[in-house]
DNA sequence: ATTTTATGTCAGTGTTGTTGACTTTCCAAG
DNA sequence: CTTGGAAAGTCAACAACACTGACATAAAAT
């Protein structure tokens, strides 16, 4: 996928000036990236730990409050918190595992998989105006970069994605 | 700079699990690009608004508290806050304007510069690593769909660095 | 039977953001 | 010269979201 153009002249242009656009881009970018799910949860009362929550529920179903926890990288008291009020507006069900009753499974209610569609679709139709804009080889440059920008350890639940296309 | 290959296919590659990858993407690589400098700045009691502030100050020296409100995009009580410990611990030094005596005008000092080019070489290794990872056409392209991510009111802060290579 | 794991909860703390109200300074227009 | 308003700073209160530490419960694993 990184092969072909990768020549020999790619040690000369990185220039601190360069690394410091490529810093103040990802700043400035970010907070574009939340600016429209920020509007939409504001409305209620929800913040991003519980977009972020909704996401990783919805992209595995079922998923384990530990696995959870090692994807957002945060404490099981912080998590908590959020998962908390979420199963107390009924956007999130929480059902003991079968094989191993410590654990419990958690899912979106038709009123949690609402929200989620609701923000996802809001940040993906700036992601989708930002990929139109800027072209397919643009987006493929896009995601081979910040892929190697993550922490090795945390790569894998990149990468654990599947994308059937 | 990015001519040439966006034929006319691409309208169709983008699927919603594609966009959703793009949006993992950013939110994992944006926890590696603040891990490093967070490591650093946690020995020293300071949080990301001292970077952020850090790092602004360094790239337009003098400049106004307002002006750099409107770059970082917070309260001025917020800013205010931060702003008064880098003043108090001798990071940054605040003087009053001279054709306008209301502006104050914000420098970093010796010690300051210091911890930001801490900061800043911490945060660009990870960069310069990523970089040299993708080659330098993924870097075009990552730079191109951040450009295109951001709000349109504040593109501008960061079209108006200028990148002298 | 004991230990470990998974989860949940309570209490306290820190950073960073917010609003709102108020003061001081000071340029500039009337 | 007086006044209006912009710029900056301060104080108080609050909220979101992260942290640590301690403790409880249940169930699996040893």
């Amino acid at each position: 996928m990184a092969e072909g153009s990768t020549g020999g002249e790619n040690l000369l242009f990185l220039t601190d000036e360069q690394l410091r656009k490529g810093i103040e881009a990802m700043f400035f970018a970010y907070r574009g990236f939340t600016a429209d799910p920020d509007r939409i949860l504001a409305q209620h009362n929800y913040g991003r730990a519980h977009h972020r929550a909704l996401h990783f529920i919805n992209r595995s179903h079922g998923t384990t409050v530990n696995n959870l926890l090692s994807v957002l990288g945060v404490t099981k008291q912080s998590l908590n918190r959020v998962l908390r009020t979420l199963i107390e507006d009924g956007l999130v069900e929480s059902r003991v595992g079968r094989r191993d009753r410590r654990e419990r499974h958690l899912f979106l209610t038709d009123k949690g998989r609402a929200l989620e569609a609701a923000l996802s679709e809001a940040q993906r139709a700036r992601m989708r105006a930002a990929y139109r804009a800027a072209g397919p080889q643009a987006v493929a440059g896009f995601r081979q970069v910040l892929e190697a920008m993550m922490e090795d350890d945390i790569r894998h639940h990149y990468q654990q994605l599947r994308e059937t296309r």
